[in-house]
RNA sequence: GGGUGGAUUCCCGAGUGGCCAAAGGGGACAGACUGUAAAUCUGCUGCUUUAUGCUUCGGUGGUUCGAAUCCACCUCCACCCA
């Protein structure tokens, strides 16, 4: 199967501007593309995952990547399918993501000569004189279809300011610098970015009469329309520091039924008749593909190793049995301890279980603690410094756990 | 620039002088049931030393025995007019 149609079969193909001239380019291994990247986080999460994995794949087939991180075009912020305005961040902030976003990135892409390119718009964004500018793209771009597009269309109603309207046209611009120094002739990006891309083909079209091209990602949403790889506490991160493998593992490993098969596909290498066949597993056997899933993912992103511990340590909290060795973990200092003791309470606020004693309180009363696998019932219960000399594992819930050393 | 309406706890949204830590819904969390799934049902949802305790209703001052509620000024937002 060729790449093209590996893409559409995997599900990751939204919306195209040419599918027959794309498909030739991606296949035969001539596309120059570039995916854009906001440095709105000092680390990559999932949604870039996915970018990065498309990257990798059209790397594979012989195609030229390049990475466009958006140092200039965070200073706007980009209105596309966000109800309020963005913070604006102070331009260290942004240097600094930016450095973390190289970082991350060269882990997954391989960066060189002939190979893949790193590039920040602040580089041609930052000089750029507004008159120039104006008169440049100012007269190809009409307004009244700016405002038809449906990134801007919601915004209308909640208010949209000169300075975010402006982030289609940065956008496109980046998009025609790129052809003109690259011989860039093709954008992804994620699906809310459709009208940011046809701009920039639109512009190219317009100044220089040649052809370029756009393609969208789907986004990836579980089976009720919600983006995935958010949790209550944010994203799930990319960076160890900020979601350890385990966390990361077990985020995976807790899709629902209906979401597993997709993401196989989408975020996956798995060969597809592998997929194919899980499709056609029911019931708790699909709790073998979550696990699959889970392992491959955190694979891909922490290493063989990371993948091993963590599925290891969920092997021995949930089937009983094994170590406790990976397993997320907090070290008591002399200071917690009053008078050679803590009490459950401020042990719960201490692991970052609960956010406070009196969502610790709460937890206690509902039955929802226990420690070494016996329920804590008091809230008063109290532990020797003596206890942690061995295994002393919390857990909260049916699915945290928490190891406790000195 | 002028006018009008608005800002409430994670979100939406009630509350127009004490009965307000603040209705209702959503979400989150915990329990039951399960497959570390979904659905359902139950509990719970500011903080703490659990008390006639403390902090919260855009901000700052004021009126009052008492303010989310009244007054003044300020900030931000939406709509209408220019």
């Amino acid at each position: 199967m060729q790449l093209y149609d590996e893409l559409v079969a995997r599900g990751l193909i939204a919306q195209v501007t040419d599918e027959k001239e794309i498909r030739e380019l991606v296949n035969g291994g001539k596309a120059v593309f570039y995916i854009g990247f906001d440095p709105t986080a000092d680390s990559l999460h999932v949604g870039h995952f996915m970018a990065l994995c498309l990257m990798k794949r059209l790397q594979m087939a012989g195609n030229r990547p390049i990475a466009l991180i958006g140092g200039g075009t965070a200073m706007i912020g980009d209105p596309s399918g966000k109800t309020d305005m963005r913070k604006m961040m102070t331009t260290e902030t942004i240097q600094h993501n930016v450095d973390c976003f190289k970082k991350q990135m060269s882990k997954f892409i391989e960066f060189g000569d002939g190979k893949a390119m790193l590039v920040n718009n602040a580089d041609w964004l930052l000089d750029l004189n507004y008159m120039d500018v104006l008169r440049e793209v100012g007269p190809h771009f009409s307004v009244n279809r700016m405002l038809a597009a449906e990134c801007y269309k919601q915004r209308m109603e909640r208010g949209l300011t000169f300075l975010e309207f402006n982030y289609m046209i940065m956008q496109s611009f980046d998009f025609y610098t790129l052809f003109q120094k690259y011989g860039c002739n093709m954008q992804f990006g994620g699906d809310d970015q459709w009208s940011n891309m046809l701009g920039g083909t639109e512009l190219i079209r317009r100044k220089l009469g040649k052809d370029a091209y756009a393609m969208t990602i789907n986004l990836l949403l579980n089976s009720e329309g919600k983006k995935m790889g958010k949790t209550e506490s944010g994203a799930v991160w990319l960076d160890a520091e900020k979601t350890s493998p385990y966390e990361f593992f077990q985020y995976w490993r807790n899709v629902s039924d209906a979401d597993v098969i997709n993401c196989l596909k989408m975020l996956t290498f798995l060969p597809l008749e592998e997929i194919e066949a899980m499709e056609k597993w029911e019931g708790s056997e699909l709790n073998k593909a979550k696990e699959i899933l889970a392992f491959e993912l955190t694979q891909l992103i922490h290493g063989t190793e990371e993948a091993q511990k963590a599925k290891e340590a969920a092997a021995a909290l949930f089937a009983g049995g094994g170590n406790s060795e990976n397993m997320p973990t907090t070290t008591l200092k002399d200071n917690d301890f009053a008078e050679g003791s803590i009490d459950i309470l401020s042990l719960l606020v201490k692991a970052g279980m609960t956010a406070s004693k009196s969502e610790a309180r709460r937890a206690v009363e509902q039955g929802g603690v226990s420690v070494n696998g016996e329920k804590v019932t008091d809230v008063k219960a109290v532990f020797e410094k003596s206890a942690f000399a061995e295994d002393f594992v919390i857990k909260k819930g049916k699915k945290n756990f928490h190891k406790i050393i000195l």
